[in-house]
DNA sequence: CATGAATGAGAGTTCATTCAT
DNA sequence: GATGAATGAACTCTCATTCAT
């Protein structure tokens, strides 16, 4: 494994474990073995890190969601994505922050590439639904908040769970409940 | 205004700005132009002007709250709570932020009281669900999930709407497609 | 008790506990339960606290050694004498260490009157050396030499033992030890 | 001469100076000439400067005692060792006065190793009086009393003059006066 | 007589960053 | 390609002290 490799990889468990400004540069050095120093040959500053982190992200993500493309049916397509979104975050809750619970600190040239990764990804999400509602899939033909509707639910229970708010619920059934829920989201839809 | 209210007035303006880490004594003292000494006369030290916050950020929720406990019919005293809850969350992005977002600096007793106020908060919410559940409202008598299912997507909604996730959305739509989004999940719930 | 007292008490039980550079004005002013603005009207500053306790502690250790004088016998005198300075090392660590151990900072018109009763007592000590010298009790008629070596034997006694360089040596044998070498010191000017 | 080093005799000098508490990492930086920041790449914290100073000090101490080791007689090698230890805390107050007579800011791994070095040479000087004991040099068999008194005295001694107690004896009188104790105190070993 | 309110100065410490080697 | 050495700036927090009330 090369070297800005490592130093991602360090800089996101870091990054997770006590937030960005929790961590140092000096921090991810000691991480990788190496001196403060010789990040710098790698990347310019901090938040370079930061910012290929998030593309790193927005990577896995695209590629976590790959599979979905081939399904054919438009409705299985759409639940399975929802499946894998969420499975995405639960996998990788830093890398999930990172994309959509982060303050963005300004924005930069690395990022914008990250943003088309992010606007695709939403945007295959958009046409599936679109693909349910040519189907006739549901009586609403509101492509849009149809959209946003399943997102707010994904976004909200992926959300609720890596920034720790389940605490009322015993740790052992949180993701019984997330799963029961997704299935409750599908059945919803079926009458939308 | 007495102090401790500007200080909490100021810490929170920048809390929300830069997230907490990014937020220094100093920078609070220079808000309110004072030094930074002197906060300490008011405030043991950080992370006890954020329980504070914390803390003030749940009674304000409640306050928001309240009306919805005197509505008799379950189902309009369900959706009241859910209309007001994202009503909250879009009009004091930064309190609902750090009620339901910001990563946590480690409990506190100050914080014990924040706490109980969340679980009331829930519980009231939870039992509403389950009075329409009695009421046979819905198909599914599975209260907990279905109060779980609602309260993901109210989150979701406000949470990618206060942490900028809808920029792929035109500014001045926003509103309008969480409002439909909002009148969707209600559509969507009663054939739960 | 009045005000002065009350400051000098909690004072004194700080310096001790942890040492001069230890002790905050406002320490003090918790320790008597007033502000600490209070303690500014009985002392300019914290240098005055400082030699005021110096000389308390100077008085208290006068009282401790008055009962002396009226002993006739010039021996008898000298080993009262030693066993009294001794014991008011040992039950005033904190007071001794102000006066023979602390570096002071700076002298001080206060400090002018605590020297004087220094001196006194110092002059006292010699005057019985004298008078046992005189008395032909030792060989030796070196006053000066004889009560300054037997001041080093005892300043050496107490202050290992109230600044802690006595932990070789078992906490419970400690006092003993400090006895039986008092008793050693006292045969061995008998042959002076 | 390398960094360590400089950094601790510019702290040596001023911890003597001014006492531990009386000196700041910044002074220390400054006395150097460099930043306060740098301090910290050599040493930990200010502690460790304090533990590795008292190491340095017993690690002195030990050297200048060393010769003593050599002589033969238990009785010269008492006289010697006294002499000595004398001698090093009058050339050294700086290290006598970390040794022997500032409050220490608790332990540390560091410090153990000073300490071991501390009990070796206590055990080396308890184990020459017990020599001169076996030699039947003294009537007293009662080693540890003996040795204790004399360590009293030459403490004593020591300690009164680097903490300056010992103002009401001419300047130029203090030497010759510690001399003739040494000496005064030697002959009344002798007929212990 | 007592204090609440305030602060400048300074403590120890860590950080992102640079640069000569 | 890597680093040791260095630092200015910033951090949280405490202190002695003042002054209007």
């Amino acid at each position: 494994m090369e070297m800005r490799k490592r130093i991602l990889d360090a800089a996101l468990h870091l990054f997770r474990e006590r937030g960005y400004d929790g961590v140092s540069i000096r921090n991810i050095a000691e991480a990788i073995e190496y001196s403060p120093a010789t990040i710098y040959l790698y990347y310019k500053d901090k938040s370079e890190i930061f910012f290929a982190l998030q593309f790193e992200a927005a990577a896995v993500k695209r590629d976590h969601l790959l599979p979905v493309a081939g399904i054919e049916s438009p409705w299985e397509r759409l639940i399975e994505f929802g499946r894998r979104y969420i499975d995405f975050g639960m996998k990788h809750p830093d890398l999930y922050d990172l994309l959509f619970i982060t303050r963005t600190p300004m924005e930069s040239i690395e990022n914008q590439e990250c943003w088309k990764l992010g606007v695709a990804s939403h945007s295959f999400f958009v046409e599936t639904v679109q693909a349910c509602v040519d189907a006739r899939f549901f009586k609403s033909t509101d492509t849009e908040t149809i959209a946003y509707t399943l997102w707010c639910h994904a976004h909200g229970l992926v959300s609720l769970f890596i920034r720790e708010r389940m605490r009322m619920y015993p740790e052992e059934k949180r993701e019984a409940l997330a799963k029961k829920s997704f299935e409750m989201i599908v059945k919803m839809a079926e009458c939308l």
